[in-house]
This record gives structure tokens, sequence and C-alpha cells, in this order.
DNA sequence: AGCAAAATCACCCGGAAGTATGAATCGTTT
DNA sequence: AAACGATTCATACTTCCGGGTGATTTTGCT
């Protein structure tokens, strides 16, 4: 009696340290139950095969192969279900719509070029004419014609188009 | 004899099933041979075991759990080993850098711009004066002047801002 | 309220840009 | 050889751009 309890208790042992481990993998995964309830029905498999083919004696050997294979299968098919899929980084070629334009402030204030200035400079690299811009602005010709030289001044820029050019590469306009 | 013949087919037999399944999972795999080591290793070791724990008599339970036990993890061990890792795709941003300018010449075609007002409206838009292309070109100010007329015609501008403005929306300057 | 910077406008002038027209030269195509 | 387009150059004229100077008004900040 006191043996049987032994033995039941390293029984015992072990199922507790394969629940445990069990556990420890799965953690919040709520299939716990299942997995616990195809242990026993392993073990309940294992005391019946245990019996059986104690009747048929020596067939020990046989035994031993099928619970190796039973519990091989058991921890593949635990590996699978257990463990976090192994992440591979594939680089992926997307299209980036090129960014909405960003103002260089800084440049901008480093300069001292005005809002205003600047409105002027976006509509001559339109294309504008410096009449069309006076429209545009609701302002006289001459007063385009002053902001433009100044901004030539502050650009160091003899040409509207050496200004746009000079504009463009310091991101002052798109 | 005979008997003892029967147990040892009857593992060999298993031995066959364990080999077989690991062939097929790994197939094109050349650890192959590893494998095979240790587990006939393990057989080994199942076989001390038994004649070990025999003497020991009734401790045929634990045996029963260590053999359950190692044949679990070495089902894990195999499960990690032989399983190709589930690929996930993670989108990851990368700089691509900006190409080279590639010029539009289907849209040179078809506006029957020649490539020597190519040139002066590349100049143009680098923000030379027509007597600065002139200089460039090694050609006469009227020359420059006729060629930036042509090109103000066949791109529909009035000027050379908007000249500019429009040959690098059709991408015929960077 | 007062100051500084920004924005507005004006006038003049020289030069650059653009238009119109005509023409010579050269290479390719027909 | 003739025709064509591209390139070159010229002259004359108009329009626009940019420089220089000065002035007034508006706005933001202290």
């Amino acid at each position: 009696m006191v043996d049987k309890m032994g033995i039941l208790n390293v029984k015992n042992h072990i199922l507790v340290i394969q629940v445990f481990f069990m556990r420890k993998a799965i953690l919040r995964n709520r299939q716990l139950l299942l997995y616990g309830g195809s242990l026993a029905l392993l073990l309940f498999l294992l005391r019946w095969l245990e019996l059986r083919l104690i009747i048929f004696d020596h067939s020990f050997e046989v035994y031993i192969g099928a619970i190796a294979l039973l519990f091989t299968a058991l921890g593949i098919w635990l590996a699978q279900k257990l463990t976090r899929p192994k992440t591979v980084l594939v680089e992926k070629q997307v299209f980036v719509p090129e960014q909405p334009f960003r103002l260089n402030e800084p440049e901008m204030e480093k300069l001292g070029i005005s809002r205003r200035e600047l409105e002027v400079l976006e509509l001559m690299s339109a294309g504008l004419s410096n009449q069309e811009i006076a429209g545009k602005l609701f302002v006289s010709l001459n007063t385009v014609k002053t902001h433009s030289s100044r901004l030539f001044e502050k650009l160091d820029a003899k040409r509207r188009t050496q200004a746009i050019e000079k504009a463009k590469k310091l991101r002052l306009i798109p």
C-alpha cells in the first residue's frame, strides 16, 4: 500500500512537471484545459497498455517503443502548438508617395525673408510675371518689384530664375 | 532464441518507423546522420536503464515516466529543428535614393524640341542669362534668343520662368 | 504710446528678355 | 539634286525686369 502510494507520488510528480512545463509555455493560452485533458487520456491509455501487455508478458520492449513514439509525437505536437512563430524580416519595396514638402524655416529666419516675400517667390517660381503677381496679391506692380528686389538681395541672385533655383535648393519652395 | 529475435524485430520495426518519420520530415536535410546517431544513443540509454531498473524491480512506473519525458523532449527538439519558420511579412521603411533623372524622350519628340534647344533650356533653368548662355555655348546672343523663342512656342510659355516650370513638370529637365 | 520691421507705392532708367522677320549654313533624307 | 529641319546669326522693335531712391502706411512688439 505504502509502496503503491510512493509510485503514485512519483507518477504525480512527473505529471506535475509536465503540466508545469506546459503552463509556463502557454501561460495566457486558454487551451490549457484541452492539454490537461489529452494528457490525462494519454496516461489512461498508458495504464491500459501496461495491463494488457503484462498479460502478453515479454512484450516489454514493444511497450517502451510505443511509449517512446507516443511521447515523441506529443512533443512534436506540443512544440508546434506552443512555439511562437519564428519571424523573418522580408524587405518589400513600397512606393513612398513623396513627402508633401516641408518649408525650411530655419533658412527663412537666417536669410530674413518675410512672409510676403515668400509669396512673391512662390508665384515667381510658378512662372508668373511681376504684373500677374501684382494682380494675384492685389498690390501694385511697384510693390512686387520692391519685394522681388529684396528677395534677390537676400538670396544673392541677379535674376529671378537664379533666385528660383537657389530657393529650391534651400527648400524654401517645392 | 526465436522469441528474442521476434522482440528484436519488433524493436527494429519501431526504429524503422522513427527513422522513416524523421526522413520524411527532413528530406533534403543533411543532418540525417546526426539524428540517426542521437536516436541510436537514446536506444542504448534505454537498454541501460532497462537493465539497471530491472534490478530495482518495481520502479517500473518511474521508468515509463522517464521515457515519456525523454521522448517528449526529443519530440519538441525535433519539431524545433524541423519546422520551417512561419514567415511573417513586416513592411519596413527603407530609404530609396532618388533616381538620377531620366529624360522624358517621348515628350521631347512630341513637342519637337531639338537638342540645342534643350541645352538652352537647361542653362536657363540653372538661372543663367541669355548672354551667359551664349557664352557657355559659344554662340551669339541672337542665337540664344531664337532658340529660347522657339522653346517658348513649343512649350506654350510666355516667359522663361514659365517654360522652366512646364519643362520640369514634363520631366525634360531635373 | 512708441519704435522697428514689414508692407506698400511711386518714379526713373538701363539693360535684359522676348517678338518679328529674314537669311545663311550644314547634315540628313528623299 | 532638291527638300527639309536644325543651327546659326542679324536687325529692329517692344515689353519686362531689376536697381536705385525715397516715401507712406500698417503691423507687431515692448
